[in-house]
RNA sequence: CGGGAUGUAGCGCAGUUGGUUUAGCGCACCUGCUUUGGGAGCAGGGGGUCGCCAGUUCGAGUCUGGCCAUCCCGACCA
């Protein structure tokens, strides 16, 4: 077999971006750390829209959409938040080109500049504040439950495909409530439509859990994450969803009338996940062979291979594996028929490996006589020739084998990855073969401030979901009553 | 922003101390025939401002200077 993918274990970064590129997911753009998803890629993003769109709607929410562009000065309303972001934004101040007579290069047209600059979202809290004021008078127009899908823009310093990119496609949800309780509510809500997600369609197990004040959204009172761990151990944020508190209500002066006609500050919630969960679906389930999807977000569950050597064959075989097709297409599974012959069946074996089709059939001479068809799965690679009378039944049954399978070995490889470590020497070691890590940590930003300088690792979350214990923090051994989850990332 | 590397056909690359012609090779692409159960073979064909600008020279893909761009590794971040 030609060498297209270089192998996992000489250079997981390298396999990484070959995948990208090799599975035809997407390509590098002219512009600088800005990708193009092709349409497979972009399939997939879309299943990943189909069904969180219809898990938001389901609890209430709507979608809207507000401008790329946002006035500088609406930046400048929320401390924290500028803060935040002002180190990586792009900027429009010119409206207009001209075209210079003499050497007819194109140029700035400094008469058509910009009374205020133009920020390209990074994020739209602002702008969507800036609105809610005007839509909100009364407790009777709360709570307000809006998501956008859109692309924004920020300006990083390192780029990596679907990883981090300066522009990336999201969701961004922007809730408004009457009380704190109800925004907070609304915020694990959300987190918890994150974490069901990842588990049950990506087939990623996550961590959920509080980020610590210092790795907190700009401009939140509490940010929520769900982490997910790598098979290189290092750990990936899937998604975020932040409770704002009354930050955005007081910066764009968001008050409502409450039912005893007094005046309050709005409560505010966001929360998000982009084409990175992309990122995520590589880095956890594919080898040396390509993608592994899993089925309830591979765009294509089924691909049909014929193989044939004379005319009378094709015609015949052709004819049966369209009849296969069509029962199966019918049936609603997402089933391709790649009957071209300017490829191989040993080529298309490759290329579907590649792209993770989770279950290959392939129909030939063979099977034609006997009545029987070869099926493979895609996570093990297993072959098995079946009846063609057993076909339907296969199907159904390896499709959700196939499901539980790739979560299970995800969650085992993060479980047998996931240490508890309770002195920092010992931390000091493991980290370096990567691993999640369950430690005592004293609360103080000066403690993360060491982890950070002497071990590269960050605390990813507080997760919610562990006991309390008591202990000493690992570093200063102050006592402390929680492990937090410690990890290098992504 | 620091460190490293690269820029020659769509992709991957070769091109020696400057002078072999019309700048090559593999993959991909087009045509034809034979093939097709794990990335097919043969024959023919198309495709290039050698990243850009300037300089040295009789002569530059090759040497010099400048610029630009991209990728990788760090710090920053979803």
């Amino acid at each position: 077999m030609a060498k297209v993918l270089t192998k996992k274990e000489e250079d997981f970064s390298q396999w990484y971006q070959d995948l990208v590129i090799n599975a035809d997911l997407a390509e590098y753009s002219p512009i600088k750390g800005c990708m193009i998803i092709k349409p497979y890629g972009y399939s997939l993003w879309e299943k990943i829209q189909q069904t969180l769109d219809k898990m938001f709607k389901e609890t209430g929410h709507s979608n809207a959409y507000f401008p790329l562009f946002i006035p500088k000065s609406f930046f400048e309303k929320e401390a924290k938040h500028v803060e935040g972001f002002a180190k990586e934004c792009a900027i429009v101040t010119h409206y207009r080109l001209k075209t210079d007579e003499i050497n007819k290069k194109l140029l700035i047209d400094n008469d058509a500049k910009l009374e205020e600059e133009l920020i390209i979202r990074p994020t739209s809290e602002t702008i969507i504040w800036n609105t809610y004021r005007n839509w909100i008078k009364s407790y009777r127009d709360l709570p307000i439950l809006i998501n956008q899908w859109a692309n924004v823009v920020r300006w990083e310093m390192r780029t990596r495909l679907f990883l981090r990119t300066t522009e990336f496609l999201w969701q961004e949800g922007h809730t408004a409530h009457a009380t704190r309780e109800e925004a907070l509510e609304e915020a694990i809500k959300m987190l918890n439509i994150y974490a069901e997600f990842a588990e049950k369609y990506l087939a990623i197990p996550v961590v959920k859990g509080v980020k610590t004040p210092s790795e907190r959204f700009a401009g939140a009172d509490e940010t929520f994450t769900i982490e997910a761990l790598m098979q290189d151990g290092k750990a990936l944020q899937a998604g975020t969803s932040h409770f704002l508190g009354q930050n955005f209500a007081k910066a764009f002066d968001v008050k409502f009338l409450n039912k005893k006609g007094e005046l309050e500050y709005v409560w505010a919630t966001s929360w998000g996940v982009s084409t990175r969960l992309i990122g995520a679906l590589i880095l956890t389930h594919s080898d040396n062979n390509g993608l592994v999807l899993p089925p309830a977000i591979a765009p294509i569950n089924i691909v049909i291979i014929p193989i044939y050597k004379s005319d009378d064959q094709k015609t015949k075989v052709l004819e049966k594996c369209n009849e296969i097709y069509l029962e199966l297409k019918n049936l609603g599974y997402s089933i391709k028929f790649d009957d071209r012959d300017n490829y191989t069946p040993g080529w298309k074996f490759n290329q579907y490996e590649l792209q993770g089709i989770p279950i290959r059939l392939a129909f030939g001479p063979t099977d034609l006589v006997n009545n029987t068809i070869e099926v493979t799965r895609r996570d093990t690679l297993q072959k098995e020739t079946i009846s063609l009378s057993e076909l339907l039944p296969k199907i159904k049954i390896l499709l959700q084998d196939i499901q539980n399978n790739i979560f299970n070995k995800a969650k085992k490889f993060k479980e047998e990855n996931t240490f508890i470590v309770n002195d920092f020497e010992e931390f000091k070691k493991k980290i370096e073969n990567g691993g999640f890590f369950l430690a005592h940590w004293d609360g103080t930003p000066e403690t993360e401030e060491i982890l950070k300088n002497e071990t590269k690792a960050t605390i990813r979350c507080i997760p919610l979901e562990t006991k309390e214990e008591e202990g000493f923090c690992m570093i200063s051994k102050k006592k402390s009553k929680k492990r937090v989850l410690i990890a290098r990332a992504y």
